[in-house]
DNA sequence: TAACAGTCTGTAGTTGATACAGGGTCAAGG
DNA sequence: CCTTGACCCTGTATCAACTACAGACTGTTA
């Protein structure tokens, strides 16, 4: 099949199909007499495997690794299993972060509940926080979050 | 002060203060005789703020919208109000994304807990589920997640 | 005098794609 | 025969937000 029929089945850009070959990740296929892409089961097998991954939010350095595994299924899949928890553990931190975040934003947030002019806003004075000593329009009582 | 202190006083890396500066975010400061940029407390100010803003995950082109509010204090801030609610809603959805790929990994990381062959491990017959029809070492009974 | 820290400009690399520009191929329709 | 349109090719540039040099200069200290 062609590059486009890759793509519909895979629901993967043509163009991200073409810079996965370039990477190393899906195997070159072989080319029509006209320089075209002929691609085979095989390939969408590949492909599906690297989309999967990705979807999983794992690296391409990672799905690299997990390739070669699949190429030599006789060794031991520790290191699979380190990759999972090292992805885990990552997307777990990026959670943590994330909520941290969502938090503070709740909180800048509602210094500023109403419209008014951006001199006499909250979120304005409270991003401002760190800007002690400068001539500003901050009141001594806005607290920073 | 020059851009070694700034960046100590700032905790921000030099060559990122020079980056904001290029990006227009930070005014171009004076130049001492020997071509030395040279600062004042107002630019250890507004690169507070840049910082403040950028660890809220508030993005490069949001802050220049920021910094013209604080140029320009009388204005209406309902705009400033709008960013920071969508700002608040980008981080919600990448927080719910995420603990969506969390389960994800730890089911998937369930499939495998014995270290054993690679083409015994669960993780990777669970990664190549995608990989239908393919001659693989598959149990018909293996569950993708 | 020489080492060393700090600074300068300019460019390239990072991640994982995505978006062209500029051209070739091929089948159907007028 | 010509054209339109869909598809394909290579190669390069772009995105975010930095980070990391290379290669040169300045200034302080031993």
């Amino acid at each position: 099949m062609r590059i486009g029929e890759l793509a519909r089945l895979s629901d993967c850009d043509v163009e991200t199909i073409r810079f996965y070959e370039r990477e190393g990740l899906l195997a070159a296929p072989a080319r029509e007499a006209n320089g075209y892409r002929s691609y085979t089961e095989a390939h969408l097998v590949q492909l599906n495997f690297i989309r999967h991954c990705r979807s999983l939010g794992i690296g391409l350095p990672e799905v690299r690794i997990l390739r070669s595994f699949q190429a030599r299924p006789e060794l031991a899949c520790e290191e699979i299993n380190q990759l999972i928890d090292q992805q885990i553990g990552r997307i777990h931190q990026q959670v943590e972060t994330l909520r941290l975040l969502e938090r503070q934003l709740h909180a800048l947030r509602d210094t500023c509940r109403a419209t008014q002019r951006a001199s006499e806003c909250g979120i304005l004075r409270n991003l401002a926080q760190a800007a002690e000593g400068e001539g500003c329009s901050c009141h001594p009582a806005g607290h920073a979050i």
